[in-house]
DNA sequence: CATTTTGTCTAACAATTGTTAGGCAAAAAT
DNA sequence: ATTTTTGCCTAACAATTGTTAGACAAAATG
């Protein structure tokens, strides 16, 4: 081969590419931008992918399939909805905080899809806070959760988990576990079923 | 003037703008889709601003004045903590459900401002956590409020406004003030002070 | 050893980008 | 009535974009 034998893969393409669409946005990182963090040249990318699109297509998807089948998991084994959820904050939490980059493009990025992939792409992301739907039913059945607004519950939640992604840094001093848990307990706060008024009212 | 008299004002190129940003993101909108909104020629568009990045520049910054001249006046009038922060929350969903698109931008496209002034963008969305972050301070001197992590109850509740600007729509059937009470009652779920354990811990 | 495959390169392309120059007619100011 | 200003236009620019074609050498395969 060339003089240069770089041996560039597939993966590496896509983790630098997530690395730019993060940092500058997706329209904004240029082939060339992408090459060079790579050490080659635009042209040699064709190699590896079909074109620009395709990557942001792997990234996208590839996350949305992460997230799925981590709530299908949890979903499958049995625990009370308090754990079903806590379970499912906490898989979110450790897929966002394991590859900042990726998670970055997958909650911004996704809208530069082209149109048909767009359109299973949302179907994914329906699916996925359809889930979580179904763990807030279970609580209010099982009488562990007020009767909440489902909807306006479950998007409050996927906010505040997916909004981690802006400052989480790897080397700050929470881990996935930490965060989660912190998230959980707030969350529950407006969850749980109250028996006895809070102290604001009893005052 | 030429037989085409349009008077475009700054205000409606902004307007447009701000559409077509928040529909393709700052970077995939070319001055020409711009004028072309507009039905006036690109080169036109010179004639009312600098360049692109000034559209950008006027979005971000109007915004930023909006969220806190909005906190600043909630937290000049004195009210208690939970009082305070539910008008902070009626405020800022009030000021995104006014304009969607230009809040879009202000949340999502800001990353393209230019450095220096996205370092003076980033003072101010700073400024704002910290008026938050105060409310909930005072909260928790009343003893209203549990002893929370501040900073991340702050962030949790800002991610919970923000991401109604995803989903809401002018035409939906849920105006600002009905979205701001079901958001408010969730979050302080999650912050007030309780005396008597919930009803999960009782049974 | 001969051949094919693989992974890079250089060069080039057509399209699109933000922006400027200069023209021209209507409206406003003198 | 004359001049100036305003708000648009067409035309053009240099740069950058995604992508393709074709060469070439190392590595893998026979």
């Amino acid at each position: 081969m060339g003089e240069n034998i770089k041996n560039i893969s597939k993966t590496q393409i896509v983790l630098a590419a997530a690395k730019l669409f993060k940092q500058k946005g997706y329209a904004a990182s240029s082939m060339r931008d992408i090459a060079a963090a790579l050490n080659i040249e635009a042209a040699s990318l064709y190699h590896h992918i079909k074109n620009k699109e395709e990557i942001l297509d792997i990234i996208c998807f590839d996350m949305a399939t992460k997230f799925l089948s981590a709530i299908a998991e949890v979903n499958d084994i049995y625990f009370n909805a308090e754990e079903k959820l806590r379970k499912a904050i906490l898989h979110h939490v450790e897929i966002i905080t394991e590859d900042i980059d990726k998670s970055a493009v997958f909650l911004r990025e996704w809208r530069s899809l082209p149109e048909s992939a767009l359109a299973d792409f949302l179907l994914l992301r329906n699916q996925y806070e359809n889930e979580f739907t179904r763990i807030i039913e279970n609580g209010i059945e099982e009488d562990v959760f007020d009767n909440v607004d489902k909807k306006f519950a479950v998007l409050s939640i996927l906010s505040s988990v997916n909004w981690i992604n802006e400052w989480y840094s790897a080397d700050g001093n929470m881990n996935a576990n930490e965060i989660a848990h912190k998230i959980s307990d707030f969350v529950m706060g407006g969850l749980r079923k109250k028996l006895v008024t809070d102290a604001h009212y009893k005052a």
